[in-house]
DNA sequence: CGCGTTTGACCGGCGC
DNA sequence: GCGCCGGTCAAACGCG
């Protein structure tokens, strides 16, 4: 794992040119704690997921045994639209059912918390979409404007994503977006360069933010979704090993910071030298 | 000159 | 019916 080199470099660089044996065994000690702890939270991440996983397909199975149950989540508009089709289909429940899905996917909200520095006023979250925005207001809720973007790579995609400072700590920029992209990413690069980093994770039906240092957190708020499957921007299913992987990610793109490293670099070169 | 952004006007849903 | 509010439109504007 990169945590490895992380520390490795940073033992080279910080440690090593001193040349305390002792130091250099209390490092390694160190290193090895951290490891540990690492894998430990890694593997607790595991059963978290595995955990959510189960709860899901709980609920999937009472949802089957119930066809009649409540959609509470959805807003006062999607509840407008359920009721008329209703009233006005003599569609079977089942037909029922499967518009509901249709408009859960066609309504796909995610939302993205994105850590961005306190200059920065700028309401542009870099996520490898290009955006075109087509307007701003100031809601009620918060004093920070909305900004609205339609996606502009593809004419017939129908994403849209609202962007807005948290009116609690306005360095978080919170990105909602409503839909799927017809289309692939415009730039994979974009995605890890500029002034913010997103991390996606898919299928967690509340809301939360997990932000470090320039990185974001997307948290699906769709519920149609009734197993944690983690997806891609295309939309796949991913498989268990899958999910691993993203859980080994999530714990390796901490690692990655740059703040990060260097906070770690100088807690350890500070710990032994002073 | 073309393209993207800004911003006030407008629209539709909802609550009272 | 009226007012509020979020969302969208489109003309004006700025920039390369």
């Amino acid at each position: 794992m990169e945590f490895d080199t992380l520390l490795n470099t940073s033992l080279d660089l910080n440690v090593t040119p001193l040349g305390f044996p002792d130091e250099r065994s209390a490092l390694i000690d160190e290193l090895n704690r951290i490891s540990a702890e690492n894998k430990r939270l890694t593997e607790m991440l595991i059963v978290v997921c595995e955990n959510y996983n189960e709860l899901q397909s709980r609920l999937m199975e009472y949802k089957t045994n119930n066809p009649s149950m409540d959609n509470t989540a959805a807003s006062r508009k999607r509840k407008t639209e359920i009721n008329g089709s209703a009233s006005e289909s003599s569609s079977s429940d089942e037909e029922s059912c499967k518009k509901l899905n249709e408009e859960h996917i066609k309504a796909k909200i995610s939302r993205v918390f994105v850590q961005t520095q306190a200059s920065d006023t700028s309401l542009i979250v870099k996520d490898g979409y290009q955006w075109r925005k087509y307007g701003q207001k100031v809601t009620r809720d918060n004093p920070c404007p909305r900004a609205y973007f339609k996606c502009s790579h593809a004419p017939t995609c129908p994403v849209k994503k609202k962007v807005q400072r948290c009116s609690e700590d306005q360095s978080v920029l919170v990105a909602t977006y409503e839909g799927e992209h017809n289309h692939p990413h415009t730039s994979k690069l974009e995605m890890t360069s500029g002034s913010n980093r997103c991390m996606t994770l898919s299928s967690v039906p509340c809301s939360n933010s997990l932000s470090s240092s320039q990185r974001s957190i997307t948290l699906d708020l769709t519920e149609q979704k009734m197993s944690y499957d983690a997806r891609n921007s295309n939309g796949e299913v991913h498989t268990p090993e899958f999910q691993q992987f993203l859980v080994e990610q999530m714990a390796s793109s901490l690692t990655e910071d740059p703040n990060f490293k260097s906070a770690l670099a100088a807690a350890i070169s500070g710990k032994f030298l002073h």
